[in-house]
DNA sequence: AATGAATGAGATTTCATTCAT
DNA sequence: TATGAATGAAATCTCATTCAT
């Protein structure tokens, strides 16, 4: 006689991933506004209400999906920090990964940002999101402190650093923009020199 | 002899700009994605059928306002634009321009910015909204020529000169960031440091 | 040349009471519980849409019904009320009316009684509804005062007046009472009985 | 020879009253529309899965509350029925007993007025619900018959007996109404006036 | 017996657009 | 030109019930 009463069917993180997965694939094809729950259901091979299983509401498939690309970026780009090099070269190296991180998954920066110019972006807790960072602004605070760096807020440091970054693998503002070794050589460098001392 | 005065009813400018506003304070207030024309409408103070007048449909509405955003923006960052100057004055002061600009209308920019992130976006002819910038890319070629800038591709000094200012001002990526003449002096002198060789 | 302008299509009476009458006849047929917005629209020859240009939102259309038909309950039964009769007189003649009224349009009293036992019937001021009993409740404190009606609480004297009439009326309670005149006359002197001095 | 003992499992009493009871409690919180089979279920700490192995479908479950409700107030009622007394103290002693048993379970109530207004009324058997109160009935005949009461179809003198205090006790139509012994007494006499000869 | 996952069907509501005047 | 009414289509979400273990 058996008995397997522990072993309900049980929540299926392969599902609940393929759910995550069609999401990202349809907000890239059809952009945030038209993703509806239904279709994002149909594309994941699941009825709309199996959705609602594993998510709350459809704010919360959104959320949970954009909380996850960002986690996966930070722990991704932070993997390369090594505050034991050079302040230079710490900031170089978290810059290539970041540039190469966007350029092998398009489509989670895509995701992503259409989730932040969208009211949902209010929903998510930034600090907790940016803590991942705080390394970087420590090694930043410490570059200052060397009058290595400007002394300049924080924001603008960052402001120099990285938006050039997402201004030139935005397809919408630079479609023809390529990531090529040369390329984020030389960005990285003018960032370098707009923050240097 | 007959003359004819304007005796037909003609589109009343007025109701269009009020659709206009409409349609920019309802994105502002509640997103994109939640923005109806219905809710728009009902904004303006006319009938939804009216709309249908003015604009083809919805996308018709969202793409012209677009396009009358970026055109204004656009013409009066320019207008500050003096070739008579030493490059790195004109770019400095077009770039200062941008900063008042945004600063005065951050309903426009926060229009623009949920445009660019949608499927809307692929609607509207690029080239021809940046024709404007034209003169600033030929300041920026020249300045190369006379090896002040540096030699490097067009789109990337832009990202370094611009895209540290969209950053900054994005009021999701910087919420605290205030637009006050010291930051601008800061931000744009080290845009400056990024590009000049 | 003819010009129109005013008589744009206009809020048709006609459908917005075919909408009443099909959530009548539907909570008639298929219970409070069952009734969908979609099905009233079915029987009303209407979209569902169409159902929300005249109302709010369900909870609105049902409330609506509902204090319409209270409205024109009190209103036909207190036509009758005549206080220059005897106390007595005045008080069968209202339960008469009661009577002939609920008789005459059971679907009105099936919808009320089963709208005053569903959460909705927290949403109507029975105040207001009430209003209109006023000259009733005067009429029995005159009777009271007069020493020919029993000093005991107004709701009290209420209960014993109609609650039996609304009893027997109820096809659930009754499914096989008649209101016959005769079954009339005895319950209203009963109803006497109970309240006289 | 074998004699089994109760080995198998057997359906469990506890859960199953626990289902009935939540089942009660959420019609009262929300009311017989919104009482959905999962949301008992989470009351009751069961699966919604579990409520099938106890009951066919909702209908069931339903209904079967219904029955239980019903058949616990009559019994409750009619414990105090004592033919040895005279007419008149029996039927006041039952309408006490009624008054008492409504104002301290008044959730039971509840759960039975917003079923009796239901479709699934439909579904039970009244003949066979109202059995217990066969001798009731059988008292006032004798009443009749010996001249104590007015000799009227035996459903309005139930509806002169009863309907006043189901009245008087639903909160939806007497809010402030309080079920105080004077009340009561009060009541019950009004009642006997309405019946006796 | 017990259950959490799963779902087709259907609930309420909003949408972009057209109609009739 | 201008409009309020009207609507088919589709949105989000919940439901009663069944499945697989």
């Amino acid at each position: 006689m058996i008995i397997y009463y522990r072993a309900v069917r049980v929540k299926d993180e392969i599902k609940q991933q393929a759910i995550i997965d069609a999401t990202i694939e349809l907000v890239n094809e059809i952009g945030f506004v038209s993703s509806s729950v239904s279709k994002i259901a149909k594309k994941a091979g699941v009825s709309p209400a199996t959705i609602y299983i594993y998510y709350k509401n459809k704010e919360d498939l959104l959320v949970s999906t954009y909380i996850r690309i960002k986690t996966m970026l930070g722990a991704s780009v932070m993997k390369e920090f090594d505050p034991s090099l050079p302040v230079r070269d710490t900031l170089m190296t978290v810059g290539k990964s970041l540039f190469s991180h966007i350029a092998t998954h398009p489509q989670l920066f895509v995701f992503a940002e259409q989730f932040a110019n969208s009211p949902y972006q209010e929903l998510v807790d930034r600090q907790k999101l940016e803590a991942v960072f705080q390394p970087l602004m420590e090694l930043l605070q410490y570059g200052i402190q060397q009058k290595i760096i400007k002394d300049v807020p924080m924001e603008i440091l960052f402001a120099h650093l990285y938006a050039p970054i997402y201004a030139l693998v935005n397809p919408h503002l630079n479609p023809d923009f390529k990531v090529t070794p040369e390329n984020i050589e030389t960005t990285m460098n003018m960032a370098w020199d707009a923050i240097k001392l």
